[in-house]
RNA sequence: CGCGGGAUGGAGCAGUCUGGUAGCUCGUCGGGCUCAUAACCCGAAGGUCGUUGGUUCAAAUCCUUCUCCCGCAACCA
């Protein structure tokens, strides 16, 4: 039986549209995921939607509509870029789904008589003018980091999670699976900045506002965003915490949440502790990505450089934009991005490396074969180098996806395509073409290039994964398998180009 | 002195753990080839590896001084 692969990208906030930087993590997600199915793995790909909390009920006021109405458009939306960025998800879950609703009221629940959530008072100050609350280390010199004037004390009634109590088991699962935190800098962060120094119990109710999750016994308060929030990658696989569910044992614990590095801590402090609470394991990795940096710094709307999917798919398509993402955000430091660099991307490797040789091998087995070719029967050492190389990728790609450097393994497989290029210089069909008496090393080298391009097309599904298709359906060929040799004989289609050349103005 | 990461040819990065001719992709220049989307292949130019001092036969790599950039510093998501 397959093993079981559970990935989840954190739950987009519906607060707006997302831009470039959100739809990332989607697409990271999906070559992962569609990674580990090529590999046999039973993959369960988990996305969705946040959709409650006060800033929603205020963006719904001001646009004058419910709060539902609000998320449901904006919910809308974020699906419909994640289904144009091409990506795999097997569910898209919501946070204002009834199932969803009712469980997490479940689990608060069990958290409360369990003794893990207690009623105490929020203490906090309060800018009257801003109608903000701010914590004693968010103050500037005792005045609203806003406005700079006056705060006062406020005291609400509200409950809070005993995050110490799981401290320091929660210091020890860190330490001792190195591979919980990535990047390594992530960990460092949290052990130092948080568990070290020791953990304060967390409000996780709000009585400020309406829009969240009532509280099952108390309808002043509505749970904290995130308890709600987290417990997605939980109540959407079967997790009731009155019975047992086969579904919910097969998936959980998860093997990967992939999340923005500034979220990392609610899913490696947080989360975790929740799960404590719940009797249940902890996730087996979790990964802060880097971000995206664009002209003028990170993306923000008051910079104005905010930049959309949909935009660059509609211009560029969209393996062009994941090809872009996944190649160039490096593991652990922010990517830039830049429309210079993504057209440069696009002409060098797509164009110039990959769609150039598939042309142009496919115009010589039409021009000098009819578009027929047979196996090939003598090996020279030219083409053994090749066939050498092409069956190292599997390992090698498998090493950096095992390290999550997406960007490394289409690295090996562009190297291949780069060979391939200089394959066809070294053995020059072209002249072979001329000799009667070698046509049949013709046949041989075209052969071999034939196959180098279906292997290398098939290794780079998980991150063009159109591209892959239309390579296939140019060679004419339903082989699957990443043998060399595997297809006997190909009749290939015409050649069409896979990437259009983007001239600069 | 809060914690952590970084500074390498025009651009983006690797190399630093385990010192020993400074590597990759793109760009530029020259050559080759002509199957191909002016693509492909070969070659060249271009770096005192942020700064100071030290250890060593030898330092991008180890220790030290300083400068600059970035992330984190909890209840907004």
């Amino acid at each position: 039986m397959a093993k079981k692969y559970y990935i989840s990208t954190a739950i987009a906030y519906t607060s707006g549209k997302p831009h470039i930087g959100n739809t990332y993590e989607i697409v990271l997600a999906d070559a992962i995921a569609r990674y580990k199915r090529s590999k046999g793995y039973d993959v369960y790909f988990q996305t969705g939607t946040d959709e409650h909390g006060e800033k929603i009920e205020l963006k719904a006021k001001e646009a004058g509509i419910t709060p539902q109405e609000f998320v449901d458009n904006i919910a809308k939306e974020i699906k419909n870029i994640w289904d144009l960025m091409n990506t795999s998800y097997d569910k898209f879950v919501r946070t204002t789904d009834e199932n969803h609703t009712k469980i997490v009221q479940k689990i608060f629940d069990k958290m409360y008589e369990k003794g893990d959530i207690y009623l105490g008072k929020y203490e906090d100050w309060y800018c009257v003018p801003c109608e903000s609350f701010f914590t004693d280390t968010q103050l500037v010199d005792g005045k609203c980091p806003d406005c700079g004037r006056d705060v006062e004390k406020k005291c609400e009634e509200a409950y809070f999670f005993k995050l110490s109590k799981y401290q320091d088991r929660l210091i020890k699962y860190i330490e001792e699976n190195p591979d919980f935190i990535k990047p390594e800098a992530r960990k460092n962060e949290m052990l130092n900045n948080f568990l070290k120094p020791g953990l304060q119990d967390l409000c996780v109710t709000r009585s400020s506002f309406k829009w969240g999750i009532p509280l099952s016994f108390n309808d002043n308060h509505v749970i904290y965003v995130w308890l709600d929030a987290l417990t997605n990658y939980i109540t959407n696989i079967g997790y009731d915490p009155d019975k047992e569910d086969e579904k919910f044992k097969y998936l959980w614990p998860a093997d990967l949440h992939l999340v923005g590095k500034d979220i990392i801590r609610f899913h490696t402090i947080y989360w975790p502790c929740f799960l404590m609470s719940l009797d249940l394991p902890l996730p087996k990795q979790v990964f802060g990505h880097p971000w995206l940096i664009v002209n003028g710094g990170k993306m923000s709307k008051s910079k104005g450089n905010v930049i959309y999917a949909d935009d660059l798919v509609n211009k560029y398509g969209v393996d062009a934009v994941r090809y872009f993402l996944l190649h160039e955000i490096p593991y652990a430091s922010d990517g830039l991005m830049t429309i210079d660099l993504l057209e440069e991307r696009i002409n060098s490797d797509l164009v110039n490396i990959l769609g150039n040789l598939v042309n142009r091998t496919i115009t010589m087995v039409n021009k000098y074969f009819n578009g027929t070719i047979k196996k090939a029967t003598n090996v020279e050492s030219v083409d053994k180098n090749l066939i050498d190389k092409i069956n190292k990728l599997d390992e090698n790609i498998e090493k950096h996806m095992n390290n999550l450097e997406v960007g490394k393994a289409i690295d090996e497989i562009f190297d291949v395509l780069r060979l391939s290029n200089k394959y066809i210089d070294e053995t020059m069909p072209w002249s072979l073409a001329k000799d009667e008496s070698k046509l049949s090393r013709l046949n041989d080298v075209l052969y071999n290039l034939l196959e180098a391009i279906r292997i290398c097309g098939l290794y780079l599904e998980p991150y063009i994964p159109i591209t892959t298709t239309k390579i296939l359906n140019q060679l004419n060929t339903k082989e699957l398998t990443k043998n060399f040799g595997a297809v006997d004989n190909y009749q290939v289609k015409k050649a069409e180009i896979l990437f259009n050349r983007i001239e600069k103005c």
